[in-house]
DNA sequence: CGAAGTTTAGGGCAACCATCCTATTTACTG
DNA sequence: CAGTAAATAGGATGGTTGCCCTAAACTTCG
């Protein structure tokens, strides 16, 4: 196989992914992402013979996206309380999105949920990743067997965060709530 | 108009509300809710029009309902601190099925923001109307201009417990987090 | 160059969906 | 009981969707 083919599935996927994020899985056709790419239904159809292989890529993407920054706070971040600080700031850093369209990560998951879809085991590792990471985080900082459940404390408050921002379109209510967010912290680990 | 027509409109909207629950307003269909009710669906048009409309007349009746559950509340319970750990207590009252559906209003919000859904809007009334409940019973309890802003953080943490607890089916996280919250509850209104 | 493999385009198909339409049955009223 | 209105059934329609198929264009390499 060239590397060109490999080259426009690259596109594909980041494609869907904004697509899948935007209007949601089901909402979203193979038609919609072909046109974004520039490409015919044929030419993709090629490179993803069924609906759920290409969302599987997407999931499969946006994990080792995570892994790789999480991986890159680790190297750059020495004090696990600045690693956290980085994490409850993707909300800041994505408010406008996380206003239009919620959250990247628990909008699929509801979805998928709902239809009781074959992936959404899969979906979950996104989730899975980040408390697990977060435990790890956690426990550098002294906590025992309360790490793990402090660290899906934390991956609610945020869901939560997501969710009533999204409803509301009200990004004010997102800053105050990380302001929060970060003010519980410093209680849980001094 | 017979009111004969006016029960079975009723049948109609609590199947769609269920199954609008369970699957979802897209991934519900005119034919699966008339199958439900045990009608046509040429009967099924006669009494909604359209997809709209009977999403709008599923919402009215959720946020109705809401609006009556509160209202009862008021009569039955004297101190706004019960009546406030009763709406903390939905969440443990409903746990099976937030397991399986998440909760209801967040996930329907969630859906029509992703397609800039018209009645957006109106299904975020069922967040508002619980927005203001709660602040007017957190003013009761001493509580000044911090008293909205608290009922909102009440509101996401609830999204937030239901979104986990559904994407990892996990009941006791539940549990574990309602304990927190009226812990976090008991703090704020001494 | 030329053959074999890779990539692309786009027409076609069966299924499903919201909606429309017409015909029939049932209920109500004078 | 007759006639009008309400209620019900289900076929028809136009649009969309996921997926299939075939032919053409492009790449690669002996």
């Amino acid at each position: 196989m060239g590397h060109k083919g490999e080259a426009l599935r690259q596109r594909i996927i980041v494609a869907a992914d904004l697509l899948f994020y935007q209007r949601g899985y089901e909402n979203t056709s193979f038609s919609d992402i072909a046109k974004d790419v520039g490409i015919s239904r044929g030419n993709f159809y090629y490179h993803f013979k069924t609906k759920d292989e290409i969302l599987n890529a997407v999931i499969d993407t946006r994990v080792s996206d995570i892994e790789q920054m999480l991986n890159e706070w680790g190297k750059q971040y020495p004090d696990p309380r600045q690693r956290i600080q980085h994490y409850i700031d993707i909300l800041t850093n994505n408010q406008e999105n996380i206003k239009s369209h919620g959250c990247p990560i628990g909008s699929l998951c509801s979805e998928l949920a709902k239809q009781n879809h074959a992936l959404q085991q899969d979906a979950n590792k996104m989730l899975t990743v980040l408390r697990d990471w977060l435990t790890v985080q956690l426990k550098e900082l002294g906590l025992g067997k309360e790490a793990r459940q402090t660290a899906m404390h934390l991956l609610a408050r945020s869901q939560g965060i997501a969710s009533i921002t999204n409803a509301f379109e009200d990004k004010t209510f997102l800053q105050q709530e990380v302001k929060r967010l970060k003010q519980w912290l410093d209680e849980q680990i001094q």
